[in-house]
DNA sequence: TTGTAAGCGTTATCAC
DNA sequence: GTGATAACGCTTACAA
């Protein structure tokens, strides 16, 4: 005998309607009603009404647990951060980059699992996480050299996008990073072409690729032969970007520019420099890097600095990998292999190897600090 | 005929092994080898060994999908946050909170699903979310005073926490708040003490309950028919409070004190005084509120504000949410009834009614600006 | 096109 | 204590 013989109009207080009870309701069997509700192809239109019409009258809704067990997909995508560091919550950097994953995902009826591991003792869980089959794929920010969730992600054997350039291995996985190379190669031309002679560098800490990059720009624009005492290494933050200053200074009287690997280095750099009794831009010119404005705009003079879309990051991370899932948007039109990232989304890196990594474009915001 | 006769010792590649693999591996029925893997209550030692031998050899991990279908419980949290403003993103207030509330759920193996709500156009699939048994319970951050979130939660009928006080009806529901009154008396009064008589305020905007509290906070500790033209009403952002400090100088030129409902406003306010050549603290003493480290520790000079435990707020918001699904946590002690909040944590409000929510304290932070 | 029925991997209710 | 066995709500061959 089926469920109710007559389901209620109104939805049960507690227990949410089955599908058998919209079957019964529209009078049909419980596979036409899953048919209908996935999207209704094969069904007679007639019938396919009636079992809009029970779904809406019942107010049903497909249980999620039952459709998992099944199918063997979630609809859900681990977001996996690091944050050994203090840092990364005093910056928006990951507010706005997971704001643009979480925008994508939704786009495509993703949910989005929020994991932050406070440090080796959530190596376990998130492992266990992983492998509970608790989500499809995984997103990940790789922080630091030596980081061993890489290896505990890899082992899960689960489609990942890399949020930024792993140290190891780069060619082996997927990953999204803005172009920080070039954005310090343009953060430093633009101080050239100011007349800027004696370009200093506060670099972020030398265990993330993007501090790395960033040096590398500097490097590659300065004169050749340009003095290594130039060059200081932060932490990216503001106390360390002040300290780097510190230090530049006392080794290198004459220097007439800064570029700072962060703004909050920046920021940093230039309460020493006023303390020391330069002023900026008049003295010393600075620009700083990733355009936060909840930083450069606030700062005397407001810092000029190399604008990353973080958001944008975000998107494209999260449409890689749904990519992968076989679930790349419909209405971005047909999915070219390999082809679903446009030229506009960023520029590919030279290898062109297997994992389409991308890299995006960085663009210099002008304010008054050079 | 069970499944494999003898389970292979490693893994299968692809599929994971089920219960039953793991019950025939030890020799014991499913409904044993379930009994261990909840925890081993009722099962002879010896063969609880056996088990735990079997799930370690082939790595068994329970399925997540099929363990939620039959007991009704996900074991994850929903967080909603609803951001028609950019703001949320270029302040690390959600970080902080998302931290605090992903270590507490974290430590009672709870995972946190994040809904970052775009628009009205998201309002469906909240509410598909929510009745689809995603999720255990919600924790939700109620910005404005006629979201319409708060209805959808309520409909969907299950326990939620919710960050910061609701405008309407905040007896119905459970939620966390900081003690933005109190904060609010504090940066005035320390303003008073200085010696500051014609103290201006720039609110945030008024359909938010943090800033009408700060606002009344103010009020409550200015001089009795003070001028109501020290008030000036922003919107939180650099902009905002630096025209709203502009049309104070213009209104009350002879004002000597500013305190700004929280720190972007009082770094747009900072520009603009220095822009007119007003002397910090000399001439104007300034007080922020918030204690946004990006923006107190960079302004020229820092600033004076009022700090908010934000982290603080969404672990307590997480464990009076765990309270509420029946999973107290149990390295904090018995759990008395309504007592699981202890007064460290935060001051009751007045009316002690049913559902206990909790103020946290705030506290001064003396830098240069006052 | 529609219906029947066999799972999906657990937990939970019983007997034993 | 331990083990059958029936759900849990859905998808999906396979039949009709």
């Amino acid at each position: 005998m089926p469920s109710e013989p007559s389901a209620p109009s109104e939805p049960f207080p507690g227990s949410r309607p089955t599908l058998e009870a919209v079957a019964a309701r529209a009078g049909v069997s419980r596979a036409t009603a899953s048919r209908v509700v996935r999207g209704g192809a094969g069904v007679r239109e007639a019938l396919a009404e009636k079992v809009r019409g029970a779904v809406a009258e019942l107010g049903y809704v497909p249980n999620h647990a039952a459709r998992t067990l099944v199918t063997r997909r979630t609809g859900a995508v681990a977001v996996i951060i690091a944050e050994p560091e203090v840092r990364i919550f005093s910056d928006p950097f990951f507010s706005r980059q997971i704001r643009g994953i979480s925008r994508e995902l939704s786009a495509h009826d993703t949910q989005l699992v929020l994991l932050l591991l406070d440090g080796p003792g959530d190596h376990d869980r998130l492992a266990r996480y992983l492998a509970g089959g608790h989500a499809d794929g995984a997103l990940a920010f790789s922080l630091h050299t030596d980081d061993p969730i890489p290896a505990i992600i890899r082992r899960a054997g689960m489609p990942t996008v890399y949020g930024g350039r792993p140290a190891a291995d780069p060619a082996a996985v997927r990953y999204v990073d803005a172009d920080n190379r070039g954005g310090a190669r343009a953060a430093v031309r633009y101080l050239r072409g100011l007349g800027r002679r004696r370009i200093a560098h506060i670099a972020g800490p030398l265990d993330q690729t993007s501090a790395l990059d960033r040096l590398d720009g500097y490097r590659e624009e300065q004169a050749p032969g340009a003095d290594p005492a130039l060059i200081a290494e932060g932490a990216f933050t503001v106390e360390s970007g002040a300290l780097a200053m510190a230090e530049l200074l006392a080794r290198c009287p004459g220097l007439d520019a800064v570029f700072a690997a962060n703004d909050l280095m920046a920021s940093g750099a230039l309460r020493v420099l006023k303390e020391h009794g330069r002023t900026v831009p008049g003295d010393v010119a600075l620009v700083g890097f990733d355009d936060m404005d909840a930083v450069a705009e606030v700062t005397d003079p407001p810092l000029t600095t190399v604008r990353q879309d973080v958001e944008g990051m975000g998107r494209l991370m999260a449409r890689l990998l749904l990519r992968d899932l076989g679930r790349a948007r419909p209405e971005q039109g047909g999915v070219r292999p390999e082809g679903d990232v446009r030229p506009e989304d960023g520029i590919r890196p030279e290898d062109g190897s297997a994992p389409a990594s991308v890299i995006t474009p960085t663009t210099l915001i002008r304010r008054a600090s050079a």
